[in-house]
DNA sequence: TGCCATACATCGCACTACAAGGGGACGCCC
DNA sequence: GGGCGTCCCCTTGTAGTGCGATGTATGGCA
């Protein structure tokens, strides 16, 4: 495993909690979660096409997320995403696991030397 | 993804850094690794065999760790593992990574709301 | 006309955790 | 002896997931 391969490892499992956790905020579209996730972590993290997508449908056909069609203003459509109320139950749960992965980590990887 | 999924994820490419971090304190064998993983975390993080021995595999191919087998004072051999310079670099490469990583986390999944 | 950005989507590849299985040794209990 | 648990090493097949490449469509800009 390459060091920019383990970037890549973090980013799998946790987008799916990204995604709930931006989407908890507003509702949002595909881009606009890209984007977001990028500017929030300052440039760090970066999800392409081809994992946004996918990760959106998996949510959905869970029941975490629910989509919709919006028309703007000038006719154009955007699948607009929102969290639903299993979705935020997972978010929580998925937080709880987080916190204690985390500081599992860094007992682990930072002994008290 | 399921609740208990999550947690398999956070384990991917999180368990090379891992054993990385607990053969940077000392030389150990296969299944202590796996002993100290579990005790470290108060039994929260688990990795069975068929995910240790191959990532010790890719480790060593890598030229992160090296093996060596020993002979106990009853006669039998255990493969002891120790981290290579090598293998300690990229640790600290690691551990900046996982330091800006969780921090990125904490800030989209924890709003200042 | 060409190129880039926006916006949604799919496909195949590479990687990795894990259950399941194999092989062998030792000790304990019935 | 036979069964069972622990230790110790290992491999194989399956499932899940990020990502590059590609497709489709619209619109702005030079």
């Amino acid at each position: 495993m390459t060091l920019r391969g383990y970037l890549t490892q973090l980013l799998k499992g946790n987008t799916d909690v990204l995604i709930l956790s931006l989407l908890s905020r507003e509702s949002m579209y595909g881009h606009q979660i890209m984007k977001e996730l990028e500017r929030e972590s300052r440039g760090f993290l970066r999800v392409s096409e081809g994992t946004l997508y996918p990760a959106l449908h998996r949510l959905a056909r869970e029941g975490l997320v629910r989509s919709r069609w919006t028309k703007l203003p000038g006719g154009k459509e955007r699948k607009m995403y929102s969290l639903t109320s299993k979705g935020e139950t997972r978010l929580a749960d998925c937080r709880s696991t987080w916190d204690v992965f985390a500081a599992a980590m860094n007992t682990i990887t930072k002994p008290a030397g």
